[in-house]
DNA sequence: GTGTAATTGTTAATAATTAACAGTTGCGAA
DNA sequence: TTCGCAACTGTTAATTATTAACAATTACAC
């Protein structure tokens, strides 16, 4: 992360995203690829108009349409608190909920992998009888390149 | 929570909130007690435009500016995924983080206090160099009544 | 090949939030 | 006490973000 050969990890991400949507029978079309591409180069959140300033085609729907595909196939993390999107590093564990760290002065983000936090979160939700659905996992401040600059 | 006596909450809340204010040398205007009196009718998650239709004066700035005070000192929650509003059930512990539990159906929320959870994300942060400084942990799903119901 | 569903292109509406600015009020310092 | 400044209010209107609607096109299964 920051680290990457990015080129490898966008091209891999690509391969990845391919073989989802035909394991789950759906188009990955020009716009969809497109926007895929765009949030894949780097690991920086964008918003819809991030996106759509590098599209071609900039019209709204076009970028909102494949942003909510992207999402519901499980190929990009929205980031609630940020209003943006991000590639998801790990689309093959369908269904797993996002941990993030945010960094608000580069964007960059670090996505944690499922650990013992939720099944924390999850323990104090079945104590109280609550039946969760959707988890959200926003940690916002300084990257560790960023706080040095600080 | 919804076992509550809630005129008691209610008023326990507002004498909180004038405390809280006085202490900060903030004023807790009319407007701002008028939200603040709406937020705590119930411990549903509003957003602005619920509150904005329980107002006097329903001209925007109004109540976003009441918002944005009563988010800044404290004495109320942002649930960032619902774009919505709760009463902070426990102000005097200023800079807590809150990790919310929201009904979908009732939208109530059940904050949970800082516990075990929080510690593990900031071990998982500190171990990849990540300086937190704003944390949102919303767990979206349904209350123990609501899935009863379906 | 044909029919149907999904996707696209396009225009325009809606919703949500904020900017700007003039007027008023509260409050501390002279 | 009053002067002056900062905070707050009232109001209009702009901006931003997102979605609706619908006709045209394309992909794919039968």
């Amino acid at each position: 992360m920051g680290l990457c050969q990015h080129q490898d990890c966008q091209k891999e991400a690509l391969k990845l995203a391919e073989q989802v949507c035909a394991a789950l029978k759906v188009r990955f079309t020009e716009h969809r690829r497109r926007v895929f591409e765009i949030i894949w180069q780097n690991h920086k959140a964008l918003t819809a108009a991030d996106i759509m300033q590098e599209m071609e085609n900039k019209q709204p729907p076009i970028t909102y349409r494949a942003l909510e595909f992207l999402k519901d196939v499980g190929l990009v993390h929205y980031i609630v608190s940020l209003n943006a999107y991000v590639g998801c590093l790990h689309p093959k564990e369908g269904g797993h909920v996002g941990q993030m760290l945010i960094c608000t002065k580069c964007r960059t983000v670090t996505e944690l992998m499922p650990n013992s936090v939720l099944e924390g979160l999850d323990n104090e939700a079945h104590r109280v009888g609550f039946h969760p659905a959707q988890v959200h996992v926003e940690m916002l401040g300084l990257c560790d390149g960023c706080y040095g600059k600080a």
